[in-house]
DNA sequence: GCAAAATGTCAAG
DNA sequence: TTGACCTTTTGCA
């Protein structure tokens, strides 16, 4: 359940490991049917837009990905592992038979509390597996042409956000769904909307148009750093030293959200009950008082 | 052991 | 607006 964060997190560790590589790619399940088009060819680019990515082998032949809500990358070091689960596809080189592999050659996107490293530097990386993506599909450079046309700005990309800033400016649309709409921001997921909105102090609830430009380019600015130091994190954190209790019972644990997946627990900055319900389909998570219409 | 939930998107009606 | 799809993990029996 990737934002777009772990999205850029993915393709550099993979550019690291495989970009300029002639890379053997199967689906062992059968899968991805394309996968014998780039087998044994040189991965020339890894593209991270929003929540996409794209493997270049050629200018029509851009292995697309999108993790959807379930998505995610194995990788390891050594021996390509026994095949196991629902494997799509699986990307790897010629391992240097550097690291043996040990017990900790398989690493996942998600956080795990026992995962100390929060380096992006040795990509000592062999082999990647992917499951559960909603999409794994060769693309032509049409039809990625026609994927970045319908994508909004990314902050992780450096993008000019005045486009997003229009389309919010003449929106009815609750601000709470412009943030989590894929073409008027790229790359912003459920959490990151919950917790921007949180930090403005903002009603999700209020329609784009009434939504002060001030306070739109200060979300907007807010997220980059928000969204780099996830992508090094390997997990989303947004609130502030101060506002970060430890959880009781769990004393190394820190609490990381202010509104996400926090309903009926006390806003860490006013004690009201965080609420919870359904916007299009998506749980929104907001502090009644904190973020008042 | 099973149901429900989980950071998402697309297409059909 | 809803349902379909993809898979793993968590929580409750």
């Amino acid at each position: 359940m990737p934002e777009g964060n772990e999205i850029h997190r993915w393709a550099e560790r993979h550019t690291k490991a495989f970009v300029g590589k002639k890379l053997h790619v199967e689906a062992p399940g059968g899968r991805f049917a394309d996968a014998d088009a780039i087998d044994g060819k040189t991965l020339k680019k890894i593209h991270a837009v929003g929540k996409h990515l794209g493997y270049e082998f050629g200018p029509d032949a851009i292995l697309h990905v999108h993790l959807g809500r379930y998505g995610d990358w194995t990788e390891g070091v050594g021996e390509l592992p026994p095949v196991k689960g629902a494997l799509r596809v699986r990307l790897s080189r010629k391992p240097t038979g550097r690291a043996a592999a040990d017990e900790a050659t398989t690493r996942h996107g998600w956080y795990s509390e026992d995962d100390g490293s929060t380096s992006l530097e040795p990509a000592d990386v062999d082999w990647i597996e992917l499951r559960g993506p909603s999409d794994c599909s060769l693309y032509d450079r049409e039809q990625w042409k026609k994927l970045l046309a319908r994508l909004g700005p990314d902050a992780l990309n450096g993008d000019d956000p005045e486009p997003a800033f229009a389309k919010i400016a003449r929106s009815k649309t609750p601000i709470a769904a412009l943030l989590m709409d894929q073409s008027v921001l790229s790359g912003i997921g459920n959490i990151y909307r919950a917790e921007l909105l949180y930090r403005a102090r903002l009603s999700p609830f209020l329609a784009g148009k009434d939504v002060p430009r001030k306070t739109v380019e200060a979300m907007w600015n807010d997220s980059i750093p928000l969204l780099k130091a996830g992508m090094v994190d390997r997990r989303i954190v947004t609130t502030l030293p101060k506002h970060r209790p430890h959880s009781e019972g769990k004393p190394l644990k820190p609490e990381v959200h202010y509104v996400y997946r926090r309903h009926g627990k006390p806003c860490w900055v006013c004690g009201t009950k965080v609420q919870r319900q359904e916007m299009a389909g998506r749980s929104l998570y907001w502090c009644p008082t904190c973020q008042a219409e």
